[in-house]
DNA sequence: ACCTCCGGGACTGCCCGTTTCT
DNA sequence: AGAAACGGGCAGTCCCGGAGGT
């Protein structure tokens, strides 16, 4: 009954902090975190003030976005490996990376500018950045894991090592991000025959 | 004939550039390329003038610091798998690439630096990379290509496929820096095991 | 008749406008009235709203709080010199005068603050100054006259020159707050029996 | 013979220089130290650049201006009683504040100011204003000793107590800004003269 | 009536890469 | 190669308003 006007001050705030987000992650994978506060506040129409209010800071920013980034990648890599047997819900994962890797989005290189402000400028990123690898690579062993249970990936292999090896050779084509799209494209091609001959 | 006193004219001005470039070289391995100019200068004990006099702009003392880097790298690579038939240097990279990169030596921030800031805020570099990139790449499958022609590599892989495998699988751990190094070792390890069990 | 419950209403109010004013003392004793608007609003637990809601501006906050203090302080002042003969009272707002500056207490740099701002910043500020200014020298004029009339000070001294040199070197000894307190006092304790030489 | 040049190059970095802590000096005076750096820069015609060259940061700027004043201020006093007896040279002093203080150059107001900043907001000025306070008191007083070895002033007074009274006065009457120049004037002069029938 | 939320502008100090003069 | 100055830019912060809850 009372549902029709919620829309009141509160969701304007969030609609302007998602604006934000969205606005700064642009910014973020096309020139990396050393965007200017004003330009991602003059994208969304507002000022800095509002920025201010709603991250407190650069840092409250930039680590809302990675956070923000790091989910929708997980979202859609989820998706993409939704069902089936594990072999091929791993094989999915490799086919939908390479789909998205060579999109160019500029929204990719969000996810190796984490690893690396982390590590150099932003020390209070390492926590989100060590979380989204380890998740990574435990999402990748258990997929192998769920083949050799269901049968579909020979059992002899060492499920650990072939995990973390497809999900480290993942994160190295998404650093070629300089080559063309389809060299890039053939490339993981070729590692995705690659791994699909290795687990049969 | 050539030998006398010149030395000291022009030498001393190519001991303060090269100085320069190590300096800048822990500076930017340390916090990126965002290190200010004077810093590197400071610590060289020289002004900003030098740095202006010896590489023109930022950009070149940027493009001195990353040429330097991967011709020092690839130094190290080559000479890590020198000797031996093509599976052994294979290891052999992979082994030395697992010592070098847990050593934590900053020094290999600069690589993973080097791709990002060519795809981001300094386009000039982007050839650099790509060299680099390239290289690397066809060095490995060179490798697997010599294992196979010596017998050491079994002969109905595709060298290509592994080859690219195995250097995008170690950029992917170097990119894993902020992981404990034993944890950082153990995955290396594990890797190294899984591709000598596939090339045997 | 007028007591019942009606006390909730406005009295949190004004409970909050008198911690808001305590609060921004505290501040600017310490700080001077640099001090931000948030941070008197977040020592009380309220929002910048409530600061603006009761005060108008910063001007009028800091316009109450100077006046709060001079009212305060002139209380004090009155109270340490109510009984005696004239020279007993003067002498007497010398000696709490040398306990009040000596305590430390940073209440007492708002009394130099306010003359400081009212002749820069705060234009506003200038008639309250003025008039605490001349409200000091006037009671202490004041003082030696009541002493000259009660035999306690002797008559031939000019009472306006005493006095208003009295005030003014307590004015001085105000703003020497950074020697350490053994020195203010032991300087004061020399003052008050000069004069009390030469008044006898 | 090689001295017609040296105009040249240090030298109008130093006219430079000056010329920022003139500037400065006017700004602080008028409106405190809270007065924007560009403004300081502008009023002489240069960037900020100029400025963070000579002062390093806004703390040093305020230091040198702090530093200037307080010498200037003091030449000044020390050249206006550098002839006389004690007593003449100390009632020399009194005369010259009247003088400086009723002139209504805002410079003066940089005194007050100093001790003010010190003890509030610029904690690494306190050093210079505690050497300044001491250097004042203890001129004043060996005036007073001076006048006491040549039979100027009456030698049963307590030298340290007049000269720190009176130097407390002076300061007092330095605050009292904020009245027309008529009556501060008055008062300096009803001040003279109680000193000097105390000292006869 | 009292207060919170959200946002608007406007500065300010700092710093940085560059150029010019010497 | 150093010393001086330029000019642009950026993060942070501040004082205010106005719309709306309670």
């Amino acid at each position: 009954v009372k549902a029709a006007v919620p829309t009141s001050r509160a969701a304007a705030a969030d609609r302007t902090r998602r604006a934000l987000i969205e606005a700064a992650t642009k910014r973020f994978a096309a020139a990396g975190a050393v965007t200017s506060f004003d330009a991602v506040a003059a994208d969304v129409g507002v000022t800095k003030g509002a920025l201010y209010h709603h991250f407190g800071s650069k840092d409250g920013l930039v680590e809302a976005v990675y956070v923000e980034a790091v989910n929708q990648h997980a979202r859609r890599v989820i998706a993409a490996s939704g069902a089936g047997d594990g072999a091929g819900r791993m094989l999915a994962v490799i086919d939908s990376s390479a789909r998205l890797y060579t999109s160019r989005t500029p929204f990719y290189r969000l996810l190796i500018a984490l690893h690396h402000d982390a590590a150099t400028t932003r020390p209070s990123l390492a926590p989100i950045a060590r979380r989204v690898q380890n998740a990574q690579r435990d999402y990748m062993i258990g997929l192998v894991r769920n083949g050799q249970a269901d049968g579909s990936i020979r059992a002899d292999l060492d499920a650990e090592a072939l995990g973390l090896t497809v999900n480290a050779a993942l994160m190295g084509f998404l650093v070629q991000q300089l080559e063309p799209v389809a060299a890039q494209r053939h490339w993981i091609a070729k590692f995705r025959n690659l791994i699909q001959e290795t687990i049969a």
